[in-house]
DNA sequence: CTTGATACG
DNA sequence: CGTAGCAAG
């Protein structure tokens, strides 16, 4: 695919109707000449019908907060207002950036309803990476990393068990400046990780979210010819990315809605990217075959500020 | 001397002429009961009269910024305002904490008129320590450190020799946690800095300014009691301030001019002491016998914000 | 409590 | 550019 054929929606206002999924129609914005820096998927004519009180439903979501401390001392950020504006069932966090003393005071008070709660920290580096999954739900089960010590030390997997489905919130290791770690993740983290959903799924399906630091096609980043040596976008990654997790039967949920959509997730603070949509598309659900068809709605909050990430979404039929 | 006996300034309303000085009567704030906490040394109406333009006078200014970038970019400060309110010929930082490569950019811009910038920076520790002459006046010459390989690693010391006196801008190490530092200092820097200064002194009289690190007397802290073996306010180091320098002729400007004045230059950050005052006096002009006779003034600017030290300065009459 | 250097992203 | 831990004061 080449980037000039891309679907590039942007935030001018032009406003097209596009039939994007077979069960119904809704509105984007898009543009018929594509522009560098200028895609922008919209979250508000993205999105398909709201749900029916009568559309029995979960409704996941997930953040990379980059610092959840700093996350909640910012002034305009309010997890009560992005609760009632989204009504999830299940967060799931990345790069908390907890350590774990201090775990437990903020799971007091970061969300009211939320009883169930599931952190892992960093123990090799303090203050490093770091996830959780927060939900209205109570899992059958929990499992912490990926059972394997020598991957297990930076807190970068929780899983819970649901009725119908297991929920893995992943943070998959960056491979670095001079991508000093590029071997590492692709070698010994990502089929790890792969294998550890394969065994599950004997199970139930297998859901991944989380920062999995990969953008998968040139159309999950805004340069993609710039970036072709920069961790997160190197051939090795991709292709990492596509023989451990969608060549064995994980489906990305966001690409499958919306398959020439711009959609990024992320925006490194370093150009001021957020603000001229230079960004990449590294926050994935990821879900089994057998899960995926009851996929309703796969989304981004690209307006959501706080972090360097922005949250995404998942809405699923039950 | 008793705590007890501190003729104590206070800000509040009461206001009392008092003598302080043979020459000129002016107004302080006094109080009768001295308290805890209360103690404040106020600029407006502990100074002499302006002084007069039929009065030939060079006027020094000390201050300890903790950190120049940091106090520069605050919005809150302006350099301008400084030099307009205080028209000091010359300023003496300490804590700049710059690295040798900041220095050139920020001597370009610190200061309009202020020709004239002597800087030296930590080269063993980067970003630590750092001190800096700036001046209207051109001196006759320039030293760094104490010309002891040993001590001069620091960035502690500039020397400047002017017509009349020499000055000194120093920052003397802290004893540190633990009085890890202590034995350093007392052993070794300041007898160093002491013969240094009893060298310079045969050719012409010499000033010390800069943040000594210590508080000499009870009069000199806020809580004696509670700071016996706080770095700063021990007995060794108290001693050593003595001996070295006050015994060895150099006169402490502040507290010739204002014997029972309580008047602090520093309030650690840690207790948010310079709303409640609790202060200590590290910041000093101390000057050799035969030159403190022609000091006009030796004051502190406590209302100065943008540092936990405040800035302080010295009038004198040529 | 605040600065600055460093690691990491 | 920003978060976090660290050393230092």
């Amino acid at each position: 695919k080449k980037a000039s054929s891309k679907t590039t929606m942007c935030n001018i206002k032009a406003h097209v109707k596009v039939d994007l999924s077979e069960d119904e129609p809704w509105t984007v914005l898009t543009h018929k000449k594509p522009q560098k820096g200028w895609a922008a998927y919209d979250p508000k004519t993205m999105r398909p019908p709201p749900i029916t009180a009568d559309m029995p439903h979960v409704k996941l979501m997930s953040w990379n907060v980059n610092g959840l401390r700093a996350l909640l001392k910012l002034e305009s950020f309010s997890a009560l207002e992005l609760v009632q504006r989204e009504n999830f069932d299940v967060l799931c966090l990345q790069e908390t950036k907890l350590q774990e003393k201090d775990v437990h005071s903020i799971r007091q008070t970061l969300l009211e309803g939320y009883d169930n709660s599931y952190w892992t920290c960093s123990v090799s580096k303090l203050g490093y990476s770091g996830t959780a999954i927060i939900s209205r739900i109570k899992p059958h089960s929990v499992r912490y990393g990926l059972g394997i010590s020598d991957h297990d030390s930076e807190g970068r997997l929780v899983t819970v068990e649901f009725d119908n489905f297991y929920l893995l919130c992943g943070y998959v290791p960056n491979s670095g400046d001079g991508l000093r770690r590029l071997s590492y993740r692709i070698t010994q983290w990502d089929p790890s990780l792969s294998n550890y959903m394969k065994d599950l799924e004997q199970s139930k399906p297998v859901i991944l979210t989380g920062d999995l630091n990969c953008a998968h096609q040139e159309i999950d980043i805004w340069n993609p010819a710039g970036n072709r040596r920069s961790a997160g976008f190197t051939d090795e990654e991709r292709q990492s990315f596509q023989t451990n997790f969608l060549d064995r039967g994980f489906v990305d949920t966001f690409r499958k809605q919306h398959p020439d959509v711009v959609g990024y997730t992320y925006w490194g603070y370093r150009h001021g990217g957020r603000k001229t949509n230079k960004g990449w598309r590294l926050d994935y659900f990821l879900a089994s075959e057998s899960i995926a068809k009851q996929v309703y709605d796969s989304y981004i909050l690209p307006d959501v500020a706080g972090s360097d990430h922005s949250p995404i979404g998942l809405i699923l039929k039950l």
